[in-house]
DNA sequence: TGTAATAATGTAACCGGTTACTGTAACCGG
DNA sequence: CCGGTTACAGTAACCGGTTACATTATTACA
C-alpha cells in the first residue's frame, strides 16, 4: 500500500480495489488521519480557501455579509479567510490574504487600492469587489447593491409626501462608494425638484452613530441653517441624528424627518421606527461567493451584480403607523 | 545568491550582508514576491492561522466576538480562518479547521463535541474554548462571561424592586451553557426569595426573536398561569417577547417587566430602553486570541477567564428614565 | 494460445520553501 | 604567523502530499 493508491483513494481520483480502498478507510478512521492541507496546497498549487479582505469589523452590516459568504463557501468545500487590512495605513505591508495563501479574495469597499487590484487583476488572480465599482480598464466582477435610485427614491418620498425641501446628509466614509453614490441619489432629487444643493448641509458621518451623533450636535450648536430633514446615509448613524435632535428638543419627526438606509436588524423594533431602504446585505455575500467560484471553475462571472433596494416606509419621516 | 540566503534574508534569522540583502530586496520588491504560504508550512509545520468554528453566524453578536478576536490574530501576524460546523449534523466530516490546516481553533459554545476535543487534546492542539466550560478531565483554557450571578441579580432584582414573583424565562439554545448558567441564576434567584419553580413558566426561544415570538405568542394563546415578568435569555429574544406581550394588549412594564441579556448594540434605543446585563463580547474575542497565543508560545495559558457582566437598568424593568 | 487493452499499484520527481551541514574568507589574540 | 572564531553563503535533504510514468496482473478477443 503505496502513498499514492492512499492518495487515490482520498481524492477518488484514479480507481482503487475495493479491498485495499476497505483497509485504507480502516486505517485512516482509526489514526483519525486528515490531509495536511499545506502539503497538498503545495502539490496541487491550490489552497482550498478564499479570503475575505475587510476594512474593519465594526459594523453589524458585516454579520449578514460574512454569513452569506461563508455559507457559499462551505458548501463548495472551501474555508474563509478574514483578514482586515487598510491599504492606506500598511502600504509596507502586503495584504495578509492574497495570492499567496488564497485561490481568491473577495475585497469589501476599499480595502485594497487600485494598485493593488491592477496587480492581481494582471496576474489573473481571482477577485471579486463587493460594494465597490472596479475602474474602468480593470474586468473584475463586483457585486453591490443599488444605492443611487433608492436614495433618490427616499430623498423623494421626503419632499413629495412630506415637503420637505431642507434636507440634511449625513455622509459616511471617505472614499466608499456607497457614501458617494447615496449622495448623488441626494442630489439628484433635490435637482429634479428644483431645490438648490446647499454644501452647508452636508456634515459627516462615517457610517457611525457616535460620529454622527458629535457632528450633528457640533451642527446644531453652531447657528446652523435650516433644515427640515435628515438623510442618515445608514440606519446606525440615523440614530446618533435622532439623539442629538432629543438633545435639542427638536420633535422627530414632527419638526424634522430622519430617514436612514440599510434596514439594520434594529430599525424596524426602534421607538421611531425607521424609514429606510432595505440593503440585500447577505445576498450579497452569497452572490459574491457564487461569483468567485464561478471564477475559480473557470466560467464567465457576471462583471456586475447589482442588487435591488427598496425604500421600507416606516414613521421616523412623518408617516404613520397604519400605513 | 542561493535560495537559503533569500530565505535567511526573509526570516531575518541569520546574518547577510547588507549588498546581498539589498540587491534581494530590490529584486523582491521588483517581482512583487511574496513567499508561497503552504511551502513554509508544510517546511515549518506551522501555518500561521488560526481556526474560528462557530455554530452558526446568525447573531449580531459575533460581530464583536470576531473583531476582538480578529485583532488579536492580526497584531501577532497571523491568519484566521471562520468556520461554521455543527458537530451534530455532520459526524461524517472532520471539522473544516483543525490540525491539518491551522495552529489552533477558537472553538465556540458547542459548534465541536466532546470527543472531538478530547482527541485533539491529546495530541496536543491548542485549543480555547468560549462560551463553554470543558469537561473536567480537559484541561483546556476556555474564556466566557459570567452569566449566573448577573442573571440571578436581575431576577433579584424583579423580585424586590418591582414585587414580580411569577417570572417567565425564556430558555436559549439547548446545549448552550450560557442558557444554562443564566436558567441556574434564575432559579437560584427564586429559591433565595422563597418563591416556588414553576415549569410551566419555562418557554422555548432559542436565542432568536421570532422563534421567542412564536413561543411567547402560542404561551399568551393556550390559558397560561399567572405571570408578572420575563427574564428572556438574551435581547433577542426580549425583543419576541415584547412583541408578543404588545400583541396581546399586555402593558410593558405596567403589567409585565421584560428583562433581557447580552446589552445588544440595539438594546439602549428601543422604544423601551431595555433592563439587560451587559455581556463584554468583544473582549471574550480578544481574550480568547490572548489566550491562543500564549498556548502557541508555550506559555501557561489561564485555565479559565470569566469575564464579569453588569446588570444595566433601563425602563423595560418597570424602572423609571431618571434612575 | 498469444496479444492487446485495461485495472491496480508502485516509484520517484516535484510543489516552494526551511534549515542542518559544509565550506570559505576575513578577523583576532598571542 | 598561526590556530581558532566568526560572518556569510551554498548544497541538499526534508516537509507531506500529488501525479506522470513504469510495472504487473487480469481480462478480452481473434
Amino acid at each position: 500500500m503505496s502513498v499514492a493508491t492512499v492518495s487515490r483513494y482520498i481524492n477518488r481520483n484514479a480507481p482503487v480495489s475495493p479491498e485495499v480502498a476497505e483497509r485504507i478507510s480502516k486505517v485512516m478512521a482509526e489514526l483519525n488521519y486528515v490531509p495536511h492541507a499545506a502539503a497538498r496546497h503545495l502539490a496541487t498549487r491550490k489552497t482550498r480557501s478564499i479570503g475575505l479582505l475587510l476594512t474593519t469589523i465594526n459594523y453589524d452590516f458585516f454579520t449578514p455579509l460574512l454569513s452569506g459568504l461563508e455559507r457559499i463557501v462551505a458548501e463548495n468545500h472551501h474555508n474563509l479567510l478574514v483578514a482586515t487590512y487598510r491599504a492606506d495605513l500598511r502600504k509596507d505591508y502586503p495584504p495578509p490574504v492574497g495570492p499567496h495563501n488564497t485561490d481568491g479574495v473577495v475585497v469589501f469597499a476599499d480595502a485594497l487600492q487600485e494598485e493593488q487590484l491592477a496587480q492581481w487583476y494582471r496576474m489573473n488572480f481571482p477577485m471579486v469587489l463587493v460594494h465597490r465599482t472596479p475602474p474602468p480598464y480593470l474586468n473584475v466582477p463586483y457585486v453591490t447593491i443599488e444605492n443611487k435610485a433608492a436614495s433618490r427614491k427616499i430623498v423623494d418620498h421626503l419632499i413629495e409626501v412630506h415637503g420637505r425641501r431642507r434636507i440634511v446628509f449625513t455622509r459616511g466614509l471617505e472614499n466608499h462608494e456607497d457614501s458617494h453614490w447615496r449622495e448623488l441619489g441626494y442630489k439628484a432629487s433635490l435637482e429634479a425638484h428644483g431645490i438648490p444643493y446647499d454644501p452647508r448641509l452636508i456634515i459627516r458621518g462615517e457610517f457611525d452613530r457616535e460620529v454622527t451623533y458629535q457632528e450633528m450636535s457640533a451642527f446644531l450648536a453652531n447657528n446652523h441653517p435650516d433644515f427640515d430633514a435628515v438623510f442618515a446615509s445608514d440606519d446606525d448613524s440615523a440614530l446618533g441624528v435622532i439623539r442629538a435632535l432629543h438633545d435639542a428638543d427638536i420633535p422627530v419627526p414632527e419638526a424634522v424627518s430622519v430617514v436612514g438606509f440599510d434596514d439594520q436588524h434594529f430599525s424596524c423594533i426602534l421607538p421611531l421606527p425607521l424609514t429606510t431602504v432595505r440593503a440585500p446585505t447577505e445576498e450579497v455575500g452569497r452572490m459574491a461567493g457564487l461569483q468567485m467560484f464561478k471564477l475559480l471553475q473557470g466560467e464567465p462571472a457576471d462583471p456586475m451584480t447589482l442588487l435591488p433596494t427598496e425604500i421600507v416606509i416606516r414613521q421616523s419621516c412623518g408617516c404613520s403607523e397604519s400605513q
